[in-house]
DNA sequence: GTCTATAGGCTGATAGAC
DNA sequence: GTCTATCAGCCTATAGAC
């Protein structure tokens, strides 16, 4: 973004306050970008006030300019992490039929959290009051969008008649959600089913929820296919 | 336990070491117990070698001849854990028919984890060091053997001809573990998605699983039902 | 705005007296 | 075995000089 002069020569008042401005956001947004290095290196839990003024090469007091706390530093690393998250399932969710998107989104939401897995830390594992917050306070916040991408598939199948009638599109999705999360926090948390990859476990997952056990025969219990 | 006299009258040298011993036990235990208690009440990170001093009244450097480390103590709270998991899960394993032994599995699995939330934390969701040690070194130990009770269901299923020739009951297990996993982590670190109680998930999740999309129409990929 | 200096916590772990 | 005392380190946050 340039700056707009509003006198018209050297600058002047509203110049100097402009580039003062400018600097300040500037410095912010280092801030932010070191800090998000720091996270993404050595976990959440490494990001030190101390370690992090070190970083930008400036004093500790300085950050409390530019940020009430660390936990306000936190919270924006993880508004752009959704923002990420968001930026990540998009493309999937631009896939006409809603098999394949919801394929393709599945594996886009497995991808993320296996590349980035400090992001997917920040935003879903690491603090239940932050996640929370922003899910619950932000209506139209990176979170709830991208679940709605995720319901989307299912309310398209629902309206086009492809799904029972008292079938329950928002349902499908959190249970899908639900499904590949923990997918991708059983292989960051706890590496201990070491036999099947991140993504074949999606691919059977998504399949095995559309289609059901592969194969499966015998007498079904009265309330099953409602 | 009752001590044996290995003399005759008074007790004796072997007596007193015995008591001494039993003392020694009874307090690593006491300690235990109130490390249990502290990490269930204010989270595993809260478990500071003074505090937990402080509550057994005694001095830190007591406990450092009970337990190596800190550490040392969370590990031990971390087998622990996943035996009261594996008791858990005892129940449903013993039912019959293998439909019905899953939702049963299941149900266990999720009530579990809302109900001994800093349980399942600590032993799903904390240390991935730790709990990825526990079920790699310890083939025999409660983590495994309480993935091995989940995969009995499909084991079962398929020896029954129930299932498809080439499908894999590992990982069926699998993606239903993860399932259940992301059910309960969802509800416990980003308690987001209001509008379904984790029952009620846990619920479609399975039948679901089993049946797939309720009442399903259209094309299927060449892929599918494989 | 930025610094130095420091307050006032917390932590795990240990040496050495008793 | 248990204690006191303490080391050595971390942390967030702030007061006050420049």
């Amino acid at each position: 973004m340039v700056a707009v002069r509003k006198v018209k020569s050297y600058g002047g008042v509203m110049g100097i306050s402009e580039r003062k401005e400018r600097q300040r956001a500037e410095l912010r947004e280092q801030i932010l970008r070191v800090a998000r290095e720091m996270v993404v290196k050595e976990g959440f839990g490494a990001l030190s006030m101390r370690k992090l003024a070190d970083a930008v090469e400036y004093a500790p007091a300085t950050l409390y300019l530019h940020f009430e706390n660390r936990d306000a530093i936190a919270r924006e690393l993880c508004v752009r992490g959704f923002g990420e998250f968001l930026a990540a399932l998009e493309p999937g969710a631009r896939v006409k039929d809603p098999l394949e998107r919801l394929m393709a989104m599945a594996a886009a939401y497995v991808r993320f959290g296996l590349e980035h897995p400090e992001t997917y830390r920040l935003i879903f594992l690491e603090d239940a009051r932050l996640s929370t917050e922003l899910f619950r306070d932000a209506p139209d916040g990176a979170g709830p969008r991208s679940f709605a991408l995720l319901a989307g598939v299912f309310e398209d199948l629902k309206a086009a008649g492809r799904l029972a009638e008292d079938a329950s599109p928002t349902r499908l999705a959190e249970v899908t959600w639900a499904g590949l999360h923990g997918i991708v926090s059983l292989k960051l948390t706890c590496a201990a089913f070491q036999e099947t990859t991140a993504e074949e476990l999606q691919a059977s997952l998504v399949e095995t929820l559309v289609y059901g056990l592969p194969g499966l025969k015998g007498e079904k219990p009265a309330r099953a296919r409602r």
